[in-house]
DNA sequence: CAGATAATGAGAACGGTTACAATTTGGTAT
DNA sequence: ATACCAAATTGTAACCGTTCTCATTATCTG
């Protein structure tokens, strides 16, 4: 299941993997998908993100620690994205205001060159 | 329905909205309240986020242009937040990689000075 | 091999949201 | 006032993604 995620250079929906898993002849039931998938995400083996419409996609991202994506919103084509000095605003401005345990989240969509037009 | 919103200082759902409205005597129905709502987001009078589990908060912002939030994850208060470098480092940075039409968001969530501990 | 344990998966249930059709509201012309 | 029309409103049903249930199947362990 890790395989086809990585597989898909962009982020996919649980149907969608569930798709997948069955085009490729794995008899695989859709609340297994939903089940892995929610143990996958619960220990950072692959990012989750909402879609505008409430939907859940799932990646299965190259870089380990901490970092954002900068996606297409036409074609779902994700880069990974980082910025110390990002991280750095984020968390002292939290801090400053007397927030602790602190996380941000931080997507940035727009039309790729190939969909663009 | 504005109001509402405003005297809240948090985000509210929909249905929290509703209920809300229904307790202060207001005979409105649930489907209005949904519709008023996409209408005032569909044009910028409300800002929209996403509760992990897919749910849609709004929320009617004083800040009129673009900007971001602070956001405490227990008690849900919300301090709006800018940062003209990080805006451009997001446009730039999408920029360069051949993207148009672009945007982002950003959410940077804790637990709030009351909640903490 | 037997028995216990965990993983699986089809279908039902759930919750937020949207679509639909009927009703009400508000305005305008008669 | 009254009749008429268009827009807004509303309860309900449908929708869709997700989670739950629980019978079945696979996997361990001795």
């Amino acid at each position: 299941m890790l395989e086809a995620l990585e597989a898909s250079d962009g982020f996919l929906s649980a149907q969608q993997l569930h798709a997948t898993l069955r085009e490729q002849g794995q008899r695989v039931g859709l609340a297994t998908v939903y089940n892995r998938l929610r143990i996958l995400a619960d220990t950072h083996q692959v990012d989750v993100l909402r879609t505008e419409s409430g939907e859940a996609l799932y990646r299965r991202c190259g870089a380990q620690g901490h970092h954002h994506h900068l996606r297409c919103r036409r074609c779902g084509s994700v880069q990974e994205v980082e910025s110390a000095e990002v991280e750095a605003w984020a968390h002292s401005l939290a801090k400053k205001a007397g927030f602790s345990d602190i996380s941000h989240t931080i997507e940035i969509t727009g039309l790729c060159e190939k969909c663009h037009g």
